[in-house]
RNA sequence: GGGCGGAUAGCUCAGUUGGGAGAGCAUCGGCCUUACAAGCCGAGGGUCACAGGUUCAAGCCCUGUUCCGCCUACCA
C-alpha cells in the first residue's frame, strides 16, 4: 500500500470504504459471552418513519464515541440498534398513501391494512438506519431489532398479561385526551400545550321562568351543549338564596340543576361554572361527586353529536361560532373578554385535543414509579448531569395513571377478550378458544393496540431476548449507559426504569447521560416551519462526517444546548485537514520502518511524549465522566498547537538528518509513537480519517479499532508526564516567542535572520539555552545566539523578558525607537496592574495570617518576579528613550 | 401556579476543590519559512447581568432584582 497521501483530505470515498471494511471484518459485533468486561448501550430507537435530524446526529455521535472508546479499551461492547414502530406516526404515513390512491384503511380492512404497513416498512421504512451508518455509527447491526418483531411482541404481551394479573393494568371509563384527527386516545404526556390568545365568554343561563339566572364564564362555549349542571361555590354569598334550583340550558332549553361544589373558584369570572362531565376532566370529577349524567356532545370525529340538537354534524369549531352567534341573538351572551390560555395539541398531528369520556386501558403508575424513584435516589442509576434528577423526581412523584390503549390498527393488539355470553374478561399469553367461565366460544378480542411507548419501555431487555433467559441478557443487562435527549426523559427513560425494575428486578442502565438539544446558530429550535433546519446529511456531504462529528462533540458541553452552524463545522474540517497534513508530513519521514524509542532523546522529543502522556490521561478522565467537549478540545489543542505547531517544527532538523543519524532515528521513533497514539485517541471522535491514516502508517496491522488504547501512566506505556522536560521546553519556547514577538511588533520580515543575546543570572538557564541553541536559532530564525551573565544592554536593541532572563535583539539601523518604547510602555502598564493587585494582598495581614502557606508563597514569588521584570523593562525603556533623543 | 437552566471578549461558549479570566471564530499587522494559505508568526479586545452578603480571597458560595430560554400544571 502506498504511504503517500493526497495534499488535502477527501472524505467521501474514504468513509464509504472503511465503513464497509468494518462491517465486513465484524468489528462492531458483540460477543454473547466473554472474559472481557461488558459494556452495553441500547440505542434510543428512532421512529421507523424518521429521517436523520440534528438530534439523532448528536445522540448517535456521543454513543458512538463511548462505544468505540470502550472497544479500544478492550471491553466487549454491545451497541444494540433498532427502530420503533411509531404507531400513530406510521399509520398516518400509510393512511396518507392510501388517500392518494383514493382509498382508506376502512375500505381495506384491518388485516390488509397491516399488510400494507409492513410493505411500506420493507420498502421505505428504516431509511434512518442507513443514515446512522453514514454517521459512522458502530452498532452491532446483525442484532438490529424492531419493536414489532416477533420476539419483542412476545415481550410486550408477557408484560401486559403480568401487569394485568398484578392488578397494575385496568380498564375503565375516564376522561382522556382525544385526537379527533388521529382518532385515538393519547397519554397526558402526548399532549403539547401552547399558550393561545382567546376569549372568555360570559353566558347567562336563565332560571326556568326566564328571569336573571346564573352567568357562567367559558373558553369553550360549544361544550355547553353537553352541560348537565351549573356549579357555584357553597360559600359564595352571591348565590345564597336563589329563586330556583335549576337553570335553563340555553339553545337546548333543557333544565339542568344548580349544584354547589367547593371546587368552584369564587374569584374567577362570575363564580358560576358550567359543568360538562363528558368533555372536561374537572367537570368529570364534579359530575361523579354529584351523580350527574354525562352527555357527549362532541363525537370522536370532532363533529357534534345528536345530543347537540340542531348543531348535530357540525365541526366543533364551526359549532363554537354558531353557538356564539345564536347566544348573541338571544341576548344571552353577556360579555366577551380577552384571555390567554393554554390549548392542548396532538404531538403527532398538532390537532387541538378534545378531552373526551371514553373506555380505555390504563397502567396504575404509582407502584412502578416508586421503585423507579428509589433507584435513582439510592444511586443504582446515575443521572448525568445531575440537574435532571430533579425533573425526573418531580415527574415520578406526581405521576398519574398512564392511558396505554390507542384506537389505531398499527401496533401490538391488546391481548384481551370479552366473552359475548357472560361478559367475562380474558387476558392471556395464548389466544383463548373458549371462555374459562362459561365455556362459550364467542370471544371478542379487544381491537385497541398499545401505546408505542409501552413497547419501547421494554427496549433494554426485550431487545436482548427477554422473556427468554438469554446469555445476552446475562452478559449485558443492566446496560452501562443510556444516552438520550431530555425531551424523552419521561416518555421513555422513566418508563424503562419502571418496567426494568418490575420485570428484571434491576435497573435498565447504570448511567443516564442526558444531552442537550441541537439548535440553530441563533439558539432557536430547529423546525421545518421556521425553515432553519440544517440537514445532517448535507453537512456530511459538504464537510465530511469526521468534521461534523468532531463539531458535535466539541460543542456537547453538559447542560447546554448545542448551537449548530455550518461555519463551525467548517472550522473543524480545518482540524481534520491539519491532522491529515501532519500525517502526510510524518509519513514522509517514517517510510517503512516502525522504530522503537531508544537512546537519548532530544528536549522536544521528551516534551512531546510528556504532553502526549498528559492528554492521554485527561481524555480518559473526561470520557469516563461524559465531558465530551473537554476531551475533544483537549485533543484539538494537543494535535494542533503542541504536536503540529511546536513538535513537528522543532523536530524538522533531526528528521531531515541535520543533527546526525542517531537523532534522526530517535525523532522518527517519537514521531511514530505520537502519531500512532494520537490516531487511537482521536479515533472515537473521528473514525474515518484516523482509520485511513492508520492504514498508511508503517508498523500497524489491521484496523485502528483493534489497536490497544494507550495509557499515559508510564508503567504500562513507557511514557509518563515529565514536569522537568516540560519546564525546560517552556523556557526554550519562551525565548523563541520572545524573539518572534519582537519580530512581529517591529515588522521585521521572517526572511531576515537576526542576532540575539540572552542574559540570565541563572546558570541552569544559561546552560539550557546554550544546549538548545540550534533549536532556538532555528525556530526563531537567528543567525547567532549569545548566552551570557547579566551585563550591559547592547545598543539599539529591542528587549524581551523571560522570567529572570533578558533577551536582546540588536537592531542596528532597523529599530524604530518609537515603536520599541511604545511596546515597552504597554508592557509596563500591564505589569503595574498585576503587581498592584498582588501587593494589595501581601500588605493585607489577614491574608498573610489566614491564607494557606503555599498560596502565600506563590503570591510572594509572583510578586517578586514581576517586580524584577518591571524594573528591567523600565531601565530598558529609559535607555531606549535616551537613544531616541540622541 | 410550580420547577429548572442561562447571562463571562464583537460572536459562540469553556471555566468539574474559592487562590492565574480562557478557547474557537471574527478583527488587526506581518509572511507563499522545503506537511498544510483549509496554512504560519504575532497583536488587540473583559465592570464575569445588576445590588447586597459570607470570606484573608468570589466568575465560582448565600440572598434579592432584571432579562432570556425551557419543562410542568385538571387557570373556567
Amino acid at each position: 500500500m502506498s504511504t503517500e497521501l493526497d495534499k488535502g483530505y477527501e472524505p467521501h470515498d474514504v468513509e464509504k470504504r472503511w465503513y464497509e471494511f468494518w462491517q465486513k471484518e465484524g468489528l462492531f459485533a458483540a460477543k454473547d459471552q466473554s472474559e472481557q468486561k461488558a459494556y452495553s448501550i441500547v440505542i434510543p430507537p428512532p421512529n421507523v418513519t424518521g429521517v436523520l435530524h440534528m438530534g439523532h446526529a448528536l445522540n448517535n455521535t456521543l454513543q458512538d464515541i463511548l462505544c468505540r472508546y470502550r472497544r479500544l479499551k478492550g471491553d466487549n461492547v454491545l451497541w444494540m440498534p433498532g427502530t420503533d414502530h411509531a404507531g400513530i406516526a406510521t399509520q398516518n404515513v400509510v393512511e396518507r398513501q392510501l388517500a392518494s390512491e383514493g382509498t382508506d384503511r376502512h375500505q381495506l380492512g384491518r388485516e390488509k391494512f397491516i399488510e400494507r404497513v409492513w410493505e411500506w416498512r420493507k420498502d421505505s421504512g428504516g431509511k434512518i438506519i442507513h443514515q446512522l451508518k453514514s454517521m459512522g455509527a458502530s452498532c452491532d447491526w446483525d442484532r438490529e431489532r424492531f419493536t414489532m418483531d416477533e420476539g419483542l411482541s412476545k415481550a410486550v404481551r408477557k408484560v401486559f398479561v403480568q401487569l394485568y394479573e398484578d392488578g397494575l393494568i385496568y380498564r375503565g371509563n375516564y376522561i382522556i385526551n382525544w385526537c379527533p384527527r388521529c382518532h385515538t386516545a393519547l397519554a397526558d404526556l402526548e399532549v403539547e400545550h401552547e399558550e393561545k390568545d382567546s376569549h372568555l365568554w360570559y353566558v347567562r343561563y336563565p332560571f326556568p321562568d326566564g328571569s336573571s339566572g346564573i352567568t357562567i364564564a367559558t373558553t369553550r362555549p360549544e361544550t355547553m351543549l353537553g352541560d348537565t349542571a351549573v356549579a357555584v361555590n357553597p360559600e359564595d354569598e352571591r348565590y345564597q338564596n336563589l329563586p330556583a334550583e335549576e337553570v335553563l340550558l340555553p339553545l337546548l332549553n333543557k333544565r339542568i340543576p344548580i349544584i354547589r361544589d367547593s371546587y368552584v373558584d369564587m374569584s374567577f369570572g362570575t363564580g358560576g361554572l358550567k359543568v360538562t362531565p363528558a368533555h372536561d376532566p374537572n367537570d368529570f370529577e364534579i359530575g361523579k361527586r354529584h351523580n350527574l349524567p354525562s352527555v357527549k356532545a362532541i363525537g370522536d370525529d370532532g363533529k357534534m353529536t345528536a345530543e347537540a340538537g340542531k348543531y348535530e354534524g357540525m365541526d366543533r369549531f364551526e359549532c363554537r361560532k354558531a353557538v356564539l352567534k345564536d347566544l348573541e341573538e338571544q341576548g344571552l351572551l353577556v360579555k366577551t373578554e380577552d384571555l390567554k390560555h393554554s390549548v392542548g395539541h396532538c404531538y403527532r398531528c398538532h390537532t387541538v385535543i378534545e378531552p373526551n369520556l371514553s373506555l380505555q386501558w390504563f397502567v396504575k403508575a404509582k407502584p412502578l414509579a416508586d421503585k423507579a424513584l428509589a433507584a435513582v435516589k439510592d444511586g443504582r442509576t446515575k443521572i448525568i448531569p445531575e440537574m435532571w434528577k430533579n425533573t425526573y423526581y418531580e415527574w415520578l412523584e406526581n405521576i398519574r395513571d398512564w392511558c396505554i390503549s390507542r384506537q389505531i390498527w398499527w401496533g401490538h393488539q391488546i391481548p384481551a377478550w370479552t366473552c359475548e355470553d357472560c361478559r367475562e374478561m380474558i387476558v392471556a399469553m395464548d389466544d383463548p378458544v373458549s371462555c374459562p367461565k362459561c365455556g362459550s366460544t364467542k370471544l371478542l378480542q379487544e381491537t385497541d393496540v398499545l401505546d408505542t411507548w409501552f413497547s419501547s419501555a421494554l427496549w433494554p431487555f426485550s431487545t436482548m431476548g427477554w422473556p427468554e433467559e438469554t446469555r445476552l441478557l446475562k452478559t449485558f443487562y443492566p446496560t452501562s449507559a443510556l444516552v438520550t435527549g431530555f425531551d424523552i426523559l419521561f416518555f421513555w427513560v422513566a418508563r424503562m426504569m419502571m418496567m426494568g425494575l418490575h420485570f428484571m428486578k434491576d435497573v435498565p442502565f447504570r448511567d443516564v447521560y442526558v444531552h442537550a438539544l441541537v439548535r440553530d446558530e441563533d439558539g432557536q429550535k430547529m423546525s421545518k416551519s421556521k425553515g432553519n433546519v440544517i440537514d445532517p446529511l448535507l453537512v456530511i456531504d459538504n464537510y465530511g462526517t469526521d468534521a461534523f462529528r468532531f463539531t458535535l462533540a466539541a460543542f456537547a458541553a453538559q447542560g447546554r444546548d448545542v448551537k449548530m452552524s455550518e461555519k463551525r463545522v467548517e472550522g473543524y474540517r480545518h482540524f481534520i485537514n491539519k491532522l491529515w497534513n501532519a500525517a502526510r508530513f510524518s509519513l514522509m519521514h517514517l517510510e517503512q520502518s516502525c522504530p522503537e524509542i531508544k537512546g537519548e532523546l532530544s528536549l522536544p522529543d521528551q516534551w512531546i511524549l510528556s504532553r502526549l502522556a498528559r492528554v492521554t490521561q485527561s481524555v480518559e478522565k473526561q470520557l469516563d465522566a461524559y465531558y465530551f467537549n473537554d476531551a475533544a478540545s483537549g485533543l484539538y489543542q494537543f494535535v494542533w498547537h503542541e504536536f503540529c505547531d511546536w513538535y513537528l517544527e522543532a523536530a524538522k532538523p533531526a528528521l531531515y538528518g541535520q543533527s546526525g543519524e542517531e537523532a534522526q532515528e530517535s525523532s522518527r521513533a517519537v514521531l511514530w509513537r505520537v502519531l500512532r497514539d494520537s490516531l487511537i485517541l482521536l479515533h472515537p471522535f473521528i473514525p474515518f480519517v484516523t482509520e485511513e491514516i492508520w492504514h498508511k502508517l508503517p508498523g500497524t496491522r489491521g484496523s485502528v479499532m483493534r489497536a490497544v488504547y494507550p495509557s499515559g501512566d508510564g508503567e504500562t506505556a513507557g511514557i509518563a508526564p515529565d514536569a522537568e522536560s516540560e519546564a525546560r521546553m517552556e523556557t526554550v519556547m519562551g525565548v523563541i516567542t520572545g524573539v518572534r514577538n519582537i519580530r512581529g511588533e517591529m515588522n521585521i520580515r521572517p526572511s531576515m535572520s537576526l542576532d540575539a543575546r540572552v542574559q540570565s543570572p541563572d546558570e541552569a538557564v544559561r546552560a539550557l539555552i546554550e544546549k538548545e541553541k540550534e533549536l532556538i536559532s532555528d525556530l526563531a530564525r537567528l543567525k547567532s545566539l549569545t548566552v551570557e551573565t547579566p551585563g550591559e544592554k547592547p545598543p539599539s536593541s529591542a528587549t524581551a523578558i523571560l522570567d529572570k532572563s533578558l533577551i536582546f535583539v540588536p537592531l542596528e539601523g532597523i529599530i524604530d525607537f518609537e515603536k520599541e518604547a511604545a511596546r515597552l510602555e504597554k508592557e509596563l502598564v500591564k505589569l503595574e496592574k498585576e503587581i498592584s493587585g498582588l501587593s494589595k494582598k501581601l500588605n493585607n495581614e489577614d491574608f498573610l495570617a489566614k491564607a494557606p502557606d503555599d498560596v502565600v508563597a506563590k503570591v510572594k514569588e509572583k510578586h517578586s518576579g514581576l517586580s524584577e521584570k518591571h524594573l528591567k523593562i523600565r531601565s530598558n525603556l529609559e535607555k531606549i528613550q535616551q537613544a531616541k533623543t540622541a
